[in-house]
DNA sequence: CATGAATGAGATTTCATTCAT
DNA sequence: GATGAATGAAATCTCATTCAT
């Protein structure tokens, strides 16, 4: 067996990443093939060797995103004991994800814009937020049944609250200054705790 | 903005219409100069005659986007009565307009994900949005002073309803199966006035 | 994977044998190192252990070609007793040959297009096809000294004959439905016969 | 009506021209667009601008190859008066082009090699043999109704009488010292006239 | 004012060849 | 002997922009 076997998988994660910071820094269609690979310290042909096309290279840069930020938020979610705490560790699992890591939301933005031109994306994307949404609904639905949140269609209030956050965030995204993204955290913990408690 | 007497104008107009179409049909930067010249009808020289360069032509349609969007609200607003209803005209303003025409939403947010690598852009997308909020924020603290609503942040308030808007927009426009888009207009409005009336 | 010894030639067969059908299914210059590999079950790197590189695997393949027409002409006219026979045994074995392999034709029509830019090839198939005129114009000569034929110059009929020969199998190539291969070979014999006999 | 207009015809038979003296020199599938647009005298773009791909410029220097054979063709055989005057005038014909440019059959076999990996230059050339073989048997059909030629299958002496004109020219283009390319003019007269006079 | 031919820089992609293991 | 990761030159094709008419 040749040692360089096992560099395959560590070279295309490498390659991902490296695209990943090159779409938060230039955005998705404005990078070349050589800035990846100059940001991977790679040859051009070391990409399409592992990657078919730029397409396939995105949709993977896409995946391992949505991959990661599932993973985020099961972990803090299961973490959590009661509905209401589930709600709010939704919340914080996004925000602090973009808190220690603008570009998460960056890179996001730039895939949903291309999402509505790119039919693998779009699917991927509806996919990704109906899971998202889901995640959210079982929630409220628990809470409803557990006595902790009042009678309401748990589905609703499962796209606002998913609404309220991203909303939020791409506003901050769009301009920092406009306002203290903590503050916004918290004030999506309130809108919506207040609409499922009133 | 070189205001030319006889046909200038209409035809700066028309290609800044046809320009907005292909960038909803295509995206922001999968348009060609030729597409666009094909969809306004003209030569491919008459867009540079118009407009110095592809930049100027996009910022000219954000521009003419931006305007449509603050008179059609302004519109809504004024012939609003109290700030309740003022609160409620924001909503129905934007959810009619991009149901009236789902480009807009799309192609709005094709700006958005430019934004943040184009600075001209991102000073026009940020300058919006502060008055955009602006906006929210005075009519919330019109209804606190003239006891519609209860005491609380009018700038705060004013940016999560801004948020609400847009996460529930976003959403129906990348899956429009996702949830009723009227049922989502309702729904923010239920939000918005039970935390500003609690 | 144990590496074998003696292996060599074999390997190198099989290389050339693969090589072949790949020029047939995709044409010599439209063949990949990886093509060529994976037909044979090999890595690229090995091909390259065998043949210094691309020009020279593709003369080595060539020369198969034409080592085994020579033998398969050889062994056909051998069997001939007159000369009238021999010169049908010339027919039959490329017609033959075609018709149990029509790959055959195929890529020695690819190497003939490509002999006129590559001198070495050029150089091959010149010589291929003198010794081809020369073997016919032996059989022709010795058809007239033994009163098979009548009085004519043994070369230019040999030219004649490997013209009609070739001329009739490529255009049934290019458009198998044109004429049956069976018919052209019977007229072709008719033709040369008749002319040598007149 | 800008005098510009008128070039464009003229540009795109510059861009034929040249591309058909690319072929002849360094064969269809190694020559560059770069080394089209050099020989052309203009930049590469402008090939894209006249012609979609590669491809369907090479299809265009082959329809003009068939089309100013054909005339050629045309051109000869309606001067000649009697079947057998007919015959040679197609076999002249194709000598004379031949004689006149060594590239028209060097670039011609070059097709024929592409025509077997290329379905649409299969079809025109299978398309044009038919065409050949038609225009032949035709006439050979005429000299048996008039009484010049014996009895026989027109449509397959026309098939040896292209065969035999191609292979001939085929092998003087692979060894121009093989023989003289005139006499094996004449030897095809004689073997085709000596087979239908029979 | 308008046209569209022309340019050429630059993008993606392919692939023969090399070489460390 | 054999592998396949890596290279980088070179090919095709795109397209914003210019400019002569």
């Amino acid at each position: 067996m040749s040692p360089k076997v096992g560099v395959a998988p560590k070279r295309r994660a490498e390659i991902i990443e490296a695209t990943f910071f090159c779409i938060a820094l230039k955005g998705y269609s404005n990078i070349t093939m050589q800035d990846i690979a100059d940001s991977a310290g790679v040859s051009k042909g070391v990409i399409h060797y592992y990657f078919r096309n730029k397409e396939e290279l995105f949709l993977s840069v896409y995946d391992k995103l949505i991959r990661d930020l599932d993973s985020h938020l099961a972990r803090k979610v299961d973490r959590a004991r009661t509905p209401p705490e589930k709600v709010c560790a939704i919340i914080t699992a996004v925000f602090e994800k973009i808190r220690e890591n603008k570009k998460f939301q960056v890179v996001l933005l730039d895939f949903w814009a291309h999402s509505t031109k790119n039919s693998t994306l779009k699917a991927a994307n509806a996919n990704q937020y109906a899971r998202y949404r889901h995640l959210a609904k079982k929630i409220i639905a628990e809470g409803i049944a557990g006595g902790y949140f009042r009678e309401c269609d748990p589905a609703r209030v499962a796209s606002a609250l998913i609404g309220l956050i991203e909303g939020l965030t791409i506003q901050w995204i769009l301009d920092e200054k406009a306002f203290d993204l903590a503050r916004a955290q918290k004030l999506t913990e309130e809108i919506i705790l207040a609409f499922l408690q009133k």
